[in-house]
DNA sequence: GCGCGCTGCAACTCTATAGTTGCATTAGCG
DNA sequence: CGCTAATGCAACTATAGAGTTGCAGCGCGC
């Protein structure tokens, strides 16, 4: 479950794979589906769905000839609880030095 | 507040921005006292420190010639309140989606 | 079986940006 | 006042990746 937080980010960091989380988010789908919806062809899609798969944040299931894919939820919710607890921890030791600072 | 996020974690998704967070997240410091530890060109963690103060992840103080930036522990975990809170949506609909179908 | 719709692969363009070098500027300090 | 150490600005290179087009392969339904 160490995922190493960085490509994750940079999953997110672009519009386009937002858009294709957001409308997952609405439902499951295949890249062609999408596609319909969104303002680029279906191979940006097919790309961007293989970069958050390799991520874990979405997950796919062969249907036949179609591939669905589902957005993973918990998967965004456990790199938000670890983006917590380091911005937690930075300001706790942040914090402390402060402290020993003005103790002097 | 409602800072997008999109360019947040863009920002976020990039190694060397975040041995530089790692590093202001152990103490307060100018670029070029991280151009002394991290591998790369002062004028490199310049860009990298306006792009993170561009998106609220670190903040400057101006302390007669030299820049000390501090990383803003609190953004952080900010932003991972909008994500825990968008991923439990995905998960809560996506599942009324899935009662639904199997009352058919 | 045949055509249609969906996926997969490959090559290509183009833009954003990470990183560099070089120089100018300014603020402390002896 | 001059030296040094800090930031700021500009131009440049190079690589990653977002997006495209084109075509091949394959499962479904008529």
């Amino acid at each position: 479950m160490t995922t190493t937080l960085v490509p994750v980010f940079a999953a997110l960091g672009d519009e386009t794979r937002w858009s294709i989380l957001v409308a997952l988010g609405e439902g499951d789908a295949s890249a062609s589906a999408l596609a319909v919806r969104l303002p680029v062809t279906r191979q940006a899609i097919a790309k961007h769905l293989a970069v958050l798969e390799d991520v874990g944040l979405v997950e796919s299931t062969r249907a036949g000839r179609e591939l669905r894919y589902r957005v993973l939820g918990s998967q965004l919710s456990a790199t938000a609880r670890s983006l917590d607890r380091i911005g937690a921890e930075w300001d706790r030791r942040l914090a402390a030095i402060k402290r020993i600072a003005e103790a002097l």
